[in-house]
DNA sequence: GGGACTTGATTATAATTCATAACCGTTATA
DNA sequence: TATAACGGTTATGAATTATAATCAAGTCCC
Protein backbone atom coordinates (compact mmCIF):
# COMPACT_ATOMS: atom_id res chain seq x y z
CA UNK A 1 0.00 0.00 0.00
CA UNK A 2 2.68 2.43 0.93
CA UNK A 3 3.19 3.18 4.47
CA UNK A 4 6.85 3.48 5.26
CA UNK A 5 8.30 3.59 8.71
CA UNK A 6 8.20 7.37 8.69
CA UNK A 7 5.62 8.62 11.10
CA UNK A 8 2.54 9.97 9.37
CA UNK A 9 3.04 13.31 10.95
CA UNK A 10 -0.20 14.90 10.11
CA UNK A 11 -0.41 17.30 12.95
CA UNK A 12 -2.10 20.28 11.44
CA UNK A 13 0.85 22.43 12.25
CA UNK A 14 -0.40 23.94 15.50
CA UNK A 15 -2.98 26.59 14.87
CA UNK A 16 -1.20 29.73 13.82
CA UNK A 17 -3.18 33.01 13.96
CA UNK A 18 -4.28 32.69 10.37
CA UNK A 19 -3.05 32.51 6.81
CA UNK A 20 -3.75 34.36 3.68
CA UNK A 21 -6.54 32.50 1.95
CA UNK A 22 -7.85 33.19 -1.54
CA UNK A 23 -10.87 35.01 -0.28
CA UNK A 24 -13.90 32.85 0.41
CA UNK A 25 -14.20 30.95 3.68
CA UNK A 26 -10.67 30.03 4.64
CA UNK A 27 -10.16 26.26 4.48
CA UNK A 28 -7.75 26.28 7.42
CA UNK A 29 -5.84 23.24 6.13
CA UNK A 30 -7.30 20.47 8.24
CA UNK A 31 -6.24 16.86 8.50
CA UNK A 32 -6.64 14.72 5.43
CA UNK A 33 -9.42 12.21 5.01
CA UNK A 34 -8.44 8.61 4.50
CA UNK A 35 -11.92 7.86 3.25
CA UNK A 36 -12.55 4.37 2.01
CA UNK A 37 -8.88 3.61 2.32
CA UNK A 38 -9.41 2.86 5.98
CA UNK A 39 -11.84 0.15 4.96
CA UNK A 40 -9.22 -1.69 2.98
CA UNK A 41 -7.68 -4.51 4.91
CA UNK A 42 -4.36 -4.32 3.10
CA UNK A 43 -3.84 -0.76 4.17
CA UNK A 44 -4.69 -1.39 7.79
CA UNK A 45 -2.62 -4.55 7.78
CA UNK A 46 0.47 -2.85 6.49
CA UNK A 47 0.26 0.03 8.91
CA UNK A 48 -0.32 -2.26 11.85
CA UNK A 49 2.52 -4.50 10.77
CA UNK A 50 4.95 -1.59 10.64
CA UNK A 51 3.93 -0.47 14.09
CA UNK A 52 4.30 -3.94 15.50
CA UNK A 53 7.73 -4.45 13.99
CA UNK A 54 8.82 -1.05 15.20
CA UNK A 55 7.78 -1.91 18.72
CA UNK A 56 9.35 -5.33 18.49
CA UNK A 57 12.64 -3.73 17.52
CA UNK A 58 12.42 -1.36 20.44
CA UNK A 59 11.59 -4.06 22.95
CA UNK A 60 14.36 -6.34 21.89
CA UNK A 61 16.86 -3.59 21.12
CA UNK A 62 19.26 -4.55 23.93
CA UNK A 63 19.75 -7.89 22.19
CA UNK A 64 20.11 -6.43 18.72
CA UNK A 65 17.72 -8.85 17.08
CA UNK A 66 15.49 -8.15 14.13
CA UNK A 67 12.15 -9.89 13.83
CA UNK A 68 13.62 -12.04 11.08
CA UNK A 69 16.57 -13.08 13.20
CA UNK A 70 14.31 -13.79 16.11
CA UNK A 71 12.16 -16.03 13.97
CA UNK A 72 15.20 -17.97 12.84
CA UNK A 73 16.41 -18.53 16.38
CA UNK A 74 12.94 -19.62 17.43
CA UNK A 75 12.78 -22.09 14.61
CA UNK A 76 16.22 -23.49 15.27
CA UNK A 77 15.37 -23.98 18.89
CA UNK A 78 12.19 -25.83 18.08
CA UNK A 79 13.68 -27.79 15.18
CA UNK A 80 17.23 -28.83 15.90
CA UNK A 81 19.09 -30.79 13.27
CA UNK A 82 17.50 -29.18 10.23
CA UNK A 83 19.45 -27.78 7.34
CA UNK A 84 19.45 -24.33 5.81
CA UNK A 85 16.97 -25.05 3.09
CA UNK A 86 14.40 -26.42 5.49
CA UNK A 87 14.67 -23.48 7.85
CA UNK A 88 14.70 -20.91 5.09
CA UNK A 89 11.73 -22.47 3.33
CA UNK A 90 9.48 -22.62 6.33
CA UNK A 91 10.18 -18.97 7.02
CA UNK A 92 9.71 -17.96 3.42
CA UNK A 93 13.29 -16.83 3.07
CA UNK A 94 14.97 -17.48 -0.25
CA UNK A 95 18.01 -19.67 0.17
CA UNK A 96 20.48 -17.24 -1.36
CA UNK A 97 19.34 -14.53 1.02
CA UNK A 98 19.54 -16.83 3.97
CA UNK A 99 23.28 -17.21 3.56
CA UNK A 100 24.15 -13.69 4.61
CA UNK A 101 21.63 -13.82 7.38
CA UNK A 102 23.20 -16.94 8.82
CA UNK A 103 26.65 -15.45 8.40
CA UNK A 104 25.49 -12.67 10.66
CA UNK A 105 24.07 -14.93 13.32
CA UNK A 106 27.01 -17.30 13.16
CA UNK A 107 29.55 -14.48 13.43
CA UNK A 108 27.80 -13.43 16.62
CA UNK A 109 28.05 -16.99 17.83
CA UNK A 110 24.31 -17.38 18.11
CA UNK A 111 24.13 -20.42 15.89
CA UNK A 112 26.43 -22.69 13.96
CA UNK A 113 26.49 -24.58 10.70
CA UNK A 114 27.53 -28.18 11.07
CA UNK A 115 28.36 -30.21 8.02
CA UNK A 116 26.01 -33.16 8.02
CA UNK A 117 27.65 -36.56 8.08
CA UNK A 118 24.72 -38.13 6.26
CA UNK A 119 24.71 -35.68 3.43
CA UNK A 120 27.90 -33.73 3.25
CA UNK A 121 26.32 -31.10 1.06
CA UNK A 122 23.99 -29.83 3.73
CA UNK A 123 24.57 -27.73 6.79
CA UNK A 124 22.77 -28.70 9.94
CA UNK A 125 21.89 -25.64 11.94
CA UNK A 126 22.11 -25.53 15.69
CA UNK A 127 21.78 -22.90 18.34
CA UNK A 128 24.89 -22.29 20.36
CA UNK A 129 24.66 -21.93 24.12
CA UNK A 130 24.89 -18.22 23.64
CA UNK A 131 22.18 -18.43 21.02
CA UNK A 132 19.92 -20.24 23.44
CA UNK A 133 20.65 -17.69 26.12
CA UNK A 134 19.97 -14.75 23.84
CA UNK A 135 16.80 -16.35 22.58
CA UNK A 136 15.61 -16.92 26.12
CA UNK A 137 16.21 -13.30 26.99
CA UNK A 138 14.55 -12.19 23.77
CA UNK A 139 11.48 -14.27 24.50
CA UNK A 140 11.22 -12.74 27.93
CA UNK A 141 11.54 -9.22 26.59
CA UNK A 142 9.01 -9.83 23.86
CA UNK A 143 6.54 -11.43 26.22
CA UNK A 144 6.96 -8.87 28.96
CA UNK A 145 7.03 -5.73 26.86
CA UNK A 146 5.78 -6.36 23.38
CA UNK A 147 3.02 -8.93 23.59
CA UNK A 148 1.97 -7.68 26.98
CA UNK A 149 1.36 -4.27 25.54
CA UNK A 150 -0.76 -5.77 22.84
CA UNK A 151 -2.77 -7.71 25.35
CA UNK A 152 -3.33 -4.52 27.22
CA UNK A 153 -4.45 -2.69 24.12
CA UNK A 154 -6.77 -5.34 22.72
CA UNK A 155 -7.54 -7.61 25.60
CA UNK A 156 -6.50 -11.26 25.62
CA UNK A 157 -9.60 -12.52 23.86
CA UNK A 158 -9.38 -10.04 21.04
CA UNK A 159 -5.69 -10.60 20.70
CA UNK A 160 -6.30 -14.31 20.29
CA UNK A 161 -9.05 -13.70 17.77
CA UNK A 162 -6.79 -11.39 15.82
CA UNK A 163 -4.02 -13.94 15.79
CA UNK A 164 -6.38 -16.65 14.63
CA UNK A 165 -7.69 -14.56 11.76
CA UNK A 166 -4.25 -13.57 10.63
CA UNK A 167 -3.18 -17.19 10.68
CA UNK A 168 -6.23 -18.10 8.65
CA UNK A 169 -5.38 -15.50 6.05
CA UNK A 170 -1.77 -16.58 5.90
CA UNK A 171 -2.78 -20.19 5.48
CA UNK A 172 -5.85 -20.11 3.29
CA UNK A 173 -5.63 -17.01 1.27
CA UNK B 1 10.28 -11.40 11.17
CA UNK B 2 11.31 -12.67 7.82
CA UNK B 3 8.73 -13.99 5.57
CA UNK B 4 9.51 -13.16 1.99
CA UNK B 5 7.12 -13.58 -0.86
CA UNK B 6 8.55 -17.01 -1.61
CA UNK B 7 6.07 -19.70 -0.79
CA UNK B 8 6.99 -21.73 2.28
CA UNK B 9 7.08 -24.88 0.25
CA UNK B 10 7.34 -27.41 2.96
CA UNK B 11 5.84 -30.34 1.14
CA UNK B 12 7.66 -33.33 2.53
CA UNK B 13 8.92 -34.33 -0.87
CA UNK B 14 6.34 -36.99 -1.83
CA UNK B 15 7.01 -40.27 -0.10
CA UNK B 16 9.75 -42.09 -1.94
CA UNK B 17 10.25 -45.82 -1.10
CA UNK B 18 12.73 -45.10 1.63
CA UNK B 19 16.05 -43.53 2.41
CA UNK B 20 19.12 -44.52 4.25
CA UNK B 21 18.75 -43.36 7.81
CA UNK B 22 21.46 -43.41 10.45
CA UNK B 23 20.13 -46.52 12.12
CA UNK B 24 17.66 -45.90 14.92
CA UNK B 25 14.05 -45.17 14.15
CA UNK B 26 14.15 -43.21 10.91
CA UNK B 27 13.00 -39.64 11.46
CA UNK B 28 11.38 -39.48 8.01
CA UNK B 29 11.94 -35.74 7.70
CA UNK B 30 8.56 -34.38 8.66
CA UNK B 31 7.28 -30.82 8.47
CA UNK B 32 8.91 -28.30 10.76
CA UNK B 33 7.27 -27.00 13.90
CA UNK B 34 6.67 -23.30 14.15
CA UNK B 35 6.19 -23.67 17.86
CA UNK B 36 5.67 -20.48 19.81
CA UNK B 37 6.41 -18.48 16.72
CA UNK B 38 2.83 -18.91 15.63
CA UNK B 39 1.78 -17.19 18.83
CA UNK B 40 3.68 -14.06 17.94
CA UNK B 41 1.51 -11.43 16.41
CA UNK B 42 4.29 -9.88 14.38
CA UNK B 43 4.96 -13.12 12.60
CA UNK B 44 1.32 -13.76 11.77
CA UNK B 45 0.85 -10.16 10.78
CA UNK B 46 3.71 -10.17 8.34
CA UNK B 47 2.68 -13.40 6.69
CA UNK B 48 -0.91 -12.28 6.37
CA UNK B 49 0.17 -8.94 4.98
CA UNK B 50 2.26 -10.56 2.28
CA UNK B 51 -0.60 -12.79 1.26
CA UNK B 52 -3.00 -9.88 1.13
CA UNK B 53 -0.69 -7.73 -0.96
CA UNK B 54 -0.04 -10.63 -3.29
CA UNK B 55 -3.74 -11.10 -3.83
CA UNK B 56 -4.28 -7.38 -4.22
CA UNK B 57 -1.68 -7.31 -6.95
CA UNK B 58 -3.33 -10.19 -8.74
CA UNK B 59 -6.81 -8.71 -8.51
CA UNK B 60 -5.80 -5.34 -9.82
CA UNK B 61 -3.20 -6.61 -12.27
CA UNK B 62 -5.10 -5.49 -15.37
CA UNK B 63 -4.72 -1.93 -14.16
CA UNK B 64 -1.07 -2.25 -13.21
CA UNK B 65 -1.47 -0.65 -9.82
CA UNK B 66 0.52 -1.44 -6.72
CA UNK B 67 -1.09 -1.14 -3.31
CA UNK B 68 0.96 2.00 -2.76
CA UNK B 69 -0.19 3.59 -5.99
CA UNK B 70 -3.75 2.65 -5.23
CA UNK B 71 -3.54 4.31 -1.85
CA UNK B 72 -2.23 7.49 -3.43
CA UNK B 73 -5.04 7.63 -5.97
CA UNK B 74 -7.59 6.99 -3.25
CA UNK B 75 -6.18 9.81 -1.17
CA UNK B 76 -6.04 12.24 -4.06
CA UNK B 77 -9.63 11.48 -4.90
CA UNK B 78 -10.78 12.12 -1.38
CA UNK B 79 -8.52 15.11 -0.78
CA UNK B 80 -8.23 17.26 -3.87
CA UNK B 81 -6.08 20.36 -3.73
CA UNK B 82 -3.43 19.00 -1.38
CA UNK B 83 0.26 19.18 -2.00
CA UNK B 84 2.87 16.45 -2.18
CA UNK B 85 4.05 16.76 1.38
CA UNK B 86 0.56 16.43 2.77
CA UNK B 87 -0.25 13.37 0.72
CA UNK B 88 3.10 11.71 1.33
CA UNK B 89 2.94 12.35 5.06
CA UNK B 90 -0.48 10.91 5.61
CA UNK B 91 0.56 7.78 3.77
CA UNK B 92 3.85 7.54 5.62
CA UNK B 93 5.85 7.99 2.44
CA UNK B 94 9.03 9.99 2.71
CA UNK B 95 8.95 13.02 0.49
CA UNK B 96 12.05 12.15 -1.49
CA UNK B 97 10.62 8.74 -2.30
CA UNK B 98 7.31 10.23 -3.28
CA UNK B 99 8.86 12.12 -6.16
CA UNK B 100 9.60 9.08 -8.30
CA UNK B 101 6.28 7.57 -7.40
CA UNK B 102 4.43 10.64 -8.60
CA UNK B 103 6.58 10.77 -11.72
CA UNK B 104 5.28 7.32 -12.51
CA UNK B 105 1.66 8.16 -11.94
CA UNK B 106 1.94 11.45 -13.79
CA UNK B 107 3.69 9.87 -16.77
CA UNK B 108 0.74 7.50 -17.04
CA UNK B 109 -1.56 10.49 -16.91
CA UNK B 110 -3.28 9.31 -13.76
CA UNK B 111 -2.60 12.46 -11.81
CA UNK B 112 -1.00 15.84 -12.31
CA UNK B 113 1.10 18.31 -10.36
CA UNK B 114 -0.18 21.86 -10.51
CA UNK B 115 1.93 24.69 -9.25
CA UNK B 116 -0.02 26.43 -6.53
CA UNK B 117 -0.74 30.10 -7.08
CA UNK B 118 -0.82 30.75 -3.35
CA UNK B 119 2.52 29.21 -2.63
CA UNK B 120 4.58 28.78 -5.72
CA UNK B 121 6.82 26.26 -4.03
CA UNK B 122 4.16 23.64 -3.64
CA UNK B 123 2.57 21.28 -6.11
CA UNK B 124 -1.13 20.71 -5.81
CA UNK B 125 -2.00 17.17 -6.77
CA UNK B 126 -5.08 16.29 -8.74
CA UNK B 127 -6.45 13.17 -10.35
CA UNK B 128 -6.85 13.37 -14.08
CA UNK B 129 -10.00 12.07 -15.73
CA UNK B 130 -8.09 8.97 -16.63
CA UNK B 131 -6.90 8.71 -13.06
CA UNK B 132 -10.45 8.87 -11.80
CA UNK B 133 -11.52 6.25 -14.31
CA UNK B 134 -8.69 3.90 -13.42
CA UNK B 135 -9.37 4.39 -9.73
CA UNK B 136 -13.02 3.58 -10.23
CA UNK B 137 -12.15 0.37 -12.04
CA UNK B 138 -9.59 -0.50 -9.41
CA UNK B 139 -12.08 -0.02 -6.62
CA UNK B 140 -14.52 -2.29 -8.39
CA UNK B 141 -11.91 -4.99 -8.90
CA UNK B 142 -10.72 -4.78 -5.33
CA UNK B 143 -14.22 -4.89 -3.94
CA UNK B 144 -15.42 -7.67 -6.21
CA UNK B 145 -12.40 -9.92 -6.06
CA UNK B 146 -10.13 -9.02 -3.22
CA UNK B 147 -12.26 -7.86 -0.34
CA UNK B 148 -15.06 -10.20 -1.34
CA UNK B 149 -12.73 -13.13 -0.98
CA UNK B 150 -11.77 -11.97 2.46
CA UNK B 151 -15.36 -11.63 3.46
CA UNK B 152 -15.92 -15.14 2.30
CA UNK B 153 -12.99 -16.45 4.25
CA UNK B 154 -13.64 -14.65 7.51
CA UNK B 155 -17.25 -13.63 7.38
CA UNK B 156 -18.29 -9.96 7.38
CA UNK B 157 -18.39 -9.61 11.14
CA UNK B 158 -14.95 -11.07 11.67
CA UNK B 159 -13.57 -9.06 8.82
CA UNK B 160 -14.88 -5.90 10.43
CA UNK B 161 -13.47 -6.89 13.79
CA UNK B 162 -10.11 -7.61 12.23
CA UNK B 163 -10.07 -4.26 10.51
CA UNK B 164 -10.98 -2.49 13.71
CA UNK B 165 -8.21 -4.17 15.67
CA UNK B 166 -5.63 -3.43 13.02
CA UNK B 167 -6.70 0.18 12.96
CA UNK B 168 -6.41 0.30 16.72
CA UNK B 169 -2.90 -1.05 16.60
CA UNK B 170 -1.89 1.33 13.84
CA UNK B 171 -3.29 4.25 15.78
CA UNK B 172 -2.51 3.54 19.40
CA UNK B 173 0.52 1.38 19.42
C1' DG C 1 31.85 -48.07 -12.34
C1' DG C 2 30.64 -44.01 -14.86
C1' DG C 3 27.75 -40.57 -16.99
C1' DA C 4 23.37 -37.86 -16.40
C1' DC C 5 20.69 -35.71 -13.27
C1' DT C 6 19.32 -33.65 -8.86
C1' DT C 7 20.13 -31.23 -4.64
C1' DG C 8 22.22 -27.98 -0.84
C1' DA C 9 24.85 -24.09 -0.30
C1' DT C 10 26.83 -20.36 -2.29
C1' DT C 11 28.06 -16.32 -5.35
C1' DA C 12 26.89 -12.67 -8.24
C1' DT C 13 23.71 -9.52 -9.44
C1' DA C 14 19.55 -6.83 -10.18
C1' DA C 15 15.19 -4.61 -8.76
C1' DT C 16 12.59 -2.55 -5.10
C1' DT C 17 11.96 -0.38 -0.99
C1' DC C 18 13.29 2.61 2.65
C1' DA C 19 16.16 6.27 4.61
C1' DT C 20 19.32 10.63 5.05
C1' DA C 21 21.68 14.70 3.65
C1' DA C 22 22.12 18.46 0.67
C1' DC C 23 20.26 21.74 -2.69
C1' DC C 24 17.16 25.28 -5.07
C1' DG C 25 13.62 28.35 -5.31
C1' DT C 26 10.01 30.45 -2.64
C1' DT C 27 7.86 32.15 1.43
C1' DA C 28 7.74 33.85 6.19
C1' DT C 29 9.90 36.48 9.78
C1' DA C 30 12.91 39.26 12.57
C1' DT D 1 16.61 43.13 3.72
C1' DA D 2 18.97 39.31 5.85
C1' DT D 3 17.86 34.90 7.92
C1' DA D 4 15.33 31.14 8.69
C1' DA D 5 11.85 27.81 7.31
C1' DC D 6 9.46 25.22 3.86
C1' DG D 7 8.18 22.39 -0.53
C1' DG D 8 10.08 19.80 -3.91
C1' DT D 9 13.96 17.67 -5.75
C1' DT D 10 18.48 15.23 -6.40
C1' DA D 11 21.92 12.17 -5.01
C1' DT D 12 23.00 8.45 -2.55
C1' DG D 13 23.22 4.55 0.58
C1' DA D 14 21.37 0.60 3.23
C1' DA D 15 18.20 -3.14 3.43
C1' DT D 16 15.10 -6.29 1.42
C1' DT D 17 13.63 -9.33 -2.18
C1' DA D 18 14.37 -11.90 -6.37
C1' DT D 19 16.82 -14.77 -10.27
C1' DA D 20 20.47 -17.18 -12.60
C1' DA D 21 24.69 -19.58 -12.38
C1' DT D 22 28.32 -22.25 -9.99
C1' DC D 23 30.32 -26.01 -7.13
C1' DA D 24 30.44 -29.97 -4.55
C1' DA D 25 28.02 -33.99 -3.13
C1' DG D 26 24.49 -37.19 -3.63
C1' DT D 27 21.16 -40.24 -6.50
C1' DC D 28 19.81 -42.87 -10.54
C1' DC D 29 20.35 -46.08 -13.96
C1' DC D 30 22.49 -48.54 -17.68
Amino acid sequence: MTVSKAAPINAAKASRPARKEPAAAAVESTALQLGELSEHLGYALKRAQLKIFEDFLRCVAPLQLTPAQFSVLMLLDKNPGRNQTEIANTLGILRPNFVAMLDGLESRDLCARIRSTNDRRSHILVLTDKGRAVLARAKKLVAAKHEARLNELLGPANRAALLAMLATIAKEF
